[in-house]
DNA sequence: AAGCGGTCATTCGGATCCGAACGGTGGAAC
DNA sequence: GTTCCACCGTTCGGATCCGAATGACCGCTT
């Protein structure tokens, strides 16, 4: 998505091979935008705050949410995370694997599983964390607070549209 | 990512396990919605636009790609669609299957393999982009001409800003 | 012409990623 | 108390995803 092609020379590439169909280009420009930042910041974190630890961007979501808001159940945390259940579950296998988290079914209701950090487990976000905002500072430091607001905002509103 | 929690409970859970560490929450907010919007964006084209072909969109982006500017060296494509080699390997085995790409060893060079799409490649994309183009635009619906512009823009920024 | 770094696509191993199907559990109806 | 139906986490099959290693090939040197 980062090639060596110019935006105008795209988009004369579309209209040519499309004729007279109609395309929205500012709306093409920003959502293919979107994925090219997401997949250009996500390799950056992996590289730099993560890599010490082999550790994957969702790996490290995972860890993120549990960290902040544990007890927590699969369920739950599959959606705060922003994968699926099937996803969530080979990458608790892993986490867990490393110890730094723990699965205990739920006594109330047998179907549930609780997950939780091990003290290694928070050992590791209390160091992991810092570094990761330190990252976050890095990606963002060509904006502005008023731009950063308005980032966060105009992705907001795009979520928002979505049905 | 997208989970029942509000913004601000969430700081406040960072806030109470990092004591007097400093986090910027306007860089932490800014990027975690490039996250969330992303991934929301891309489920949403593949339940809509992609579904009939059973596309992902990765596999679609690989597709526009070469319909933009084929022929193309493998090496080129994995830059353009944003993706390692060794992904795109898998993912063009994946079409050609599907009779969409077509993959020939260059004369002039024996290492290169040219990739072009097939006339039934074609046919697809002239039929798909219009179709992802119009849930662009369901997805940008909230945005005002100038809003997309700035979105792209600040996008543009923060990858500009990754070393 | 025999080597020799450098480049290319692929392969390999391991981790995500998801929809659908599966077995176990809960709860409500009767 | 049994019969359903809904829900939970896991499993399964198949497609990405990547870094590192691999084997083929290039141009250049000697």
């Amino acid at each position: 998505m980062t090639g060596p092609h110019t935006v105008s020379e795209t988009e004369r590439a579309v209209e040519s091979r499309l004729g007279d169909l109609k395309i929205d280009f500012d709306s093409m420009r920003a959502v293919s935008n979107i994925f090219r930042a997401a997949n250009s910041v996500r390799n950056h974190f992996e590289r730099t705050a993560l890599a010490p630890q082999n550790l994957t961007w969702t790996a490290f979501v995972v860890l993120w949410v549990v960290w902040i808001w544990e007890p927590l159940e699969t369920r739950d945390l599959a959606v705060e995370a922003g994968i699926s259940k099937a996803t969530l579950t080979g990458v608790l296998n892993t986490l867990e694997g490393r110890g730094w988290i723990l699965r205990e079914r739920s006594e109330q209701d047998r179907r549930l599983m609780n997950v939780t950090l091990t003290t290694s487990g928070r050992r590791l976000m209390r160091r992991l964390f810092p570094a990761l905002n330190k990252q976050e500072r890095v990606v963002a430091a060509k904006l502005s607070t008023a731009e950063k607001k308005s980032l966060a905002s105009l992705l907001k509103t795009v979520m928002a549209s979505i049905p």
